[in-house]
DNA sequence: ATTCTGAATCGA
DNA sequence: CGATTCAGAATA
């Protein structure tokens, strides 16, 4: 009998860790090993019991045989890891740098199995026409709790076990004696626990326009062929992308193939999944960040059994173990939340690219206004470039107007809202029709600051101005520090100190300063802490409970309200000004979808863009719905300063509390990166220089090759790793960064 | 990450 | 000279 050595990952998270192990597979596991599982090691010179996962398996060994342990034992609690999986999480270590383990945690979501949620029932085993001749014999023994378990048993032929102990209240002894003289069993049953509310009628499919069909045609004639592509599905707002979605989830189906849809998590409503459920009933899950462990397993397990078709989630749905995965769809994918916040830093739509030329599947990108990366990738033939400009309804595009603040400040204009928008609300408020209100902000206002020396009142540990909020305290929004507003100037002990900006709060009460009358709701980060109240608004406007919806970010994500006629933006510029390279991107993204808001009825819309910077092409092209356009513009800005998708970008970014360590290193570093043939910007502070008394700095290295920066971040780690400086100082990579630093 | 080891330093 | 501290090495 040949011997079996296992490659082990350790399970923990340690760069001068992150390779295999072998260990001897002891003669009782040989049967039961495979790669994937979760196994139990001996491990360091005191073989400490750690946990680590099985990646490989062979029969030879090229280490001391002597040396060698043997595997304790195979964790069954430990979710295995898929083999497709596992190259899957190579992958993401090469491409985005972390260690093995961490990349097998990412595709690895479920970490633990849960116990199933079982439910018992009792059941009559005899044959029931003996049934009244016992229940007599338990009646003459005065036998009540068997004979009323019985009489019930005769009823209905099946009970709960709840049923029995709590209604009936049948002790447990008198069901285990019942049992033992086979009168009646117990039967377990297993169910999966299932989030979503199940629609009981599945709703036939909306037949698709012209436009719709022809990408349907396509997408059924490259199933065919065997072709396996990437689509960017670019359509307006309103032009229809998820009956699209619909129909090709479901050639996918027919073929006895699953898919897996992102949706940014912010979306993640019911509205948006109920679509979904009333196509394909109970064969779709969604998988989502309010799920318990349990939930979120049963999901996993169904998948993987075959017992889903169609899994909806955020970005970590990406990794749900389908047995035979026909079609990612990632719906609006020009979202930042798809790129990941931690360690590693994996760009969902780049990983699920990747996975579906792994598993033979398709990808399919929406948005009414893609990243500037995937257009690129589709005119330059990469994606197949897929276009609808119509609206589905006879709805039309509604009517933009850009209203230049500096001009209504010249005419003597102070409130926030310009001429043409107070007008418009008014005729809005008069006739009955609803509005939305978009700032870009949360808080009541922006920073506090002293009107006679200009001095801004700053977190003493972030560098960051803190902000000012209702009830008279200052808050860091970096480390929580708080503080009450202060009386005097600490600089030049002026009493001219005050909050300056634009925040939710302060449109709120503008509005019921301006227009007494009207009713308004007000949707911000503040207002929706609690689990449902996102919902609970939008319900609430839906139902034309107000005529005013303000609010941030959150309120521009596709919902659909007929009845909204006017949309304004307050100030188009608070987006523009962010130190970020993708400020214009996403300006034009906010102010498109904005825009789309509007006119979703028949009865036609307009949209007033406020702005101190009319003529920049972020809002130009923007108020004329042209995204070809903006697109131009913004590729010609992006291959002159070398940003993505233009050049490739890596962000090294160091944090440590001794300034000096932490500036030296980056020196050291940049020093060295020079030498190879990359652009190097840096080293330079972070925006926030310093965070909760922690020195960030940053360097930014520039190629046109993306596996050119893989190496150069391959060649740091291997230096860092042997000089052996990641202990006091955090070093952490980012390739092409979602947010700045 | 954690543990063990051997050298360097410390205190009498 | 034994006790304590610390950097370094190894982990199968």
């Amino acid at each position: 009998m040949e011997k079996l050595y296992a490659d082990i990952i350790i399970n923990i998270s340690h760069e001068a860790l992150d390779r295999v192990f072998g260990y001897k597979v002891p003669f009782s596991l040989v049967s039961k090993i495979c790669v994937g599982q979760k196994v139990t090691v001996p491990f360091g010179r005191s073989n400490k019991e750690q946990t680590g996962y099985v990646v490989g398996l062979s029969d030879t060994i090229d280490y001391d045989e002597s040396k060698v342990k043997e595997i304790l034992r195979i964790e069954e609690d430990g979710v295995s890891v898929e083999s497709k999986m596992l190259s899957l999480a190579y992958w993401i270590r090469e491409n985005y740098g972390s260690t093995m383990i961490q990349a097998l945690k990412t595709v690895l979501p479920v970490q633990e199995k849960t116990g199933q949620k079982t439910k018992k029932y009792i059941e009559l085993k005899i044959d029931p026409i003996h049934g009244p001749a016992l229940l007599d014999e338990y009646f003459g023994k005065h036998y009540v709790a068997k004979a009323r378990l019985l009489a019930e048993l005769l009823d209905e032929k099946r009970i709960s076990w709840e049923l029995a102990s709590k209604k009936l209240k049948i002790p447990k002894s008198t069901v285990d004696s019942m049992i033992k003289d086979d009168v009646i069993r117990v039967v377990t049953e297993y169910y999966f626990r299932n989030p979503n509310p199940v629609e009981d009628r599945i709703s036939p499919p909306v037949p698709l326009n012209d436009a719709q069909q022809e990408l349907i045609d396509e997408f059924k004639a490259d199933l065919l062929r065997e072709e396996h592509k990437t689509y960017l599905l670019h359509g307006i707002t309103g032009s229809g992308k998820t009956e699209v979605y619909l129909a090709a989830i479901e050639e996918v189906i027919k073929r006895g193939q699953q898919a897996i849809v992102l949706i940014p998590e912010i979306a993640l409503t019911y509205q948006t999944v109920k679509r979904f459920t009333r196509r394909f009933g109970d064969r779709v899950s969604i998988l989502n960040s309010r799920l318990s462990k349990g939930e979120k397993y049963d999901q996993w397990l169904r998948a993987k059994e075959g017992d889903l078709d169609v899994i909806i989630g955020p970005r970590s749905a990406l990794f749900v173990p389908f047995p035979n995965l026909g079609l990612i769809v990632i719906d609006e994918e020009h979202e930042g939340s798809y790129k990941s916040e931690q360690t590693p830093k994996y760009h969902a739509r780049e990983t699920a690219i990747q996975k579906a030329k792994m598993e033979g599947a398709s990808v399919i990108l929406g948005s009414a206004t893609p990243s500037i990366e995937s257009y690129k990738n589709a005119l330059d033939g990469n994606y197949r470039l897929w276009e609808l400009t119509k609206r589905a309804k006879k709805a039309v595009l509604p009517q933009v107007y850009i209203e230049d603040l500096r001009e209504e400040l010249k005419c003597g204009n102070r409130s926030m809202f310009s001429r043409r928008l107070h007008d418009l609300i008014e005729d809005r408020l008069q006739k009955g029709e609803q509005m939305m209100l978009f700032l870009n902000r949360r808080g009541y206002a922006g920073f506090v600051s002293c009107r006679s020396c200009g001095h801004v009142m700053e977190c003493p540990h972030c560098d960051v101005s803190m902000t000012y909020h209702k009830d008279g305290s200052l808050k860091c929004h970096y480390c929580g520090y708080e503080q009450p507003i202060p009386k005097i100037c600490p600089e030049c002990g002026s009493p001219y100190i005050a909050a300056f900006g634009l925040g939710t709060q302060k449109v709120e009460a503008a509005i019921h300063k301006e227009f007494p009358n009207a009713k308004v709701l007000r949707m911000d980060m503040d207002t929706t802490k609690k689990k449902h109240s996102h919902e609970e608004i939008l319900a609430a406007f839906s139902n034309g409970e107000a005529d005013i919806l303000v609010g941030t970010q959150m309120i521009v994500k596709g919902h659909d309200f007929a009845n909204v006629t006017l949309v304004g933006i307050m100030a188009a510029d608070l987006s523009l000004h962010a130190n970020d390279y993708r400020a214009g991107e996403r300006t034009f993204q906010l102010l498109t979808q904005a825009a789309g808001r509007a006119g979703r009825g028949a009865k036609g819309g307009e949209v007033v863009i406020q702005t101190y910077s009319p003529e920049h092409y972020s809002i130009v092209t923007a108020a004329k719905q042209d995204y070809r356009a903006f697109y131009q513009q913004e590729i010609g800005y992006r291959s002159i300063l070398k940003y993505p998708p233009q050049w490739q970008m890596l962000v090294i970014f160091a944090s440590g509390k001794q300034e000096e360590k932490v500036v030296q290193l980056m020196e050291t570093m940049a020093f060295m990166l020079r030498k190879m043939d990359v652009a190097v910007v840096g080293p330079s502070e972070a925006s926030f220089a310093k965070i909760n008394d922690y020195y960030r700095r940053v360097i930014y290295v520039k190629d046109k090759d993306y596996q050119v920066l893989v190496q150069v971040k391959n060649k740091l780690e291997q230096w860092l790793d042997t000089n052996n400086i990641r202990k006091d100082i955090l070093i952490n990579f980012d390739f092409n960064p979602m947010n700045s630093y």
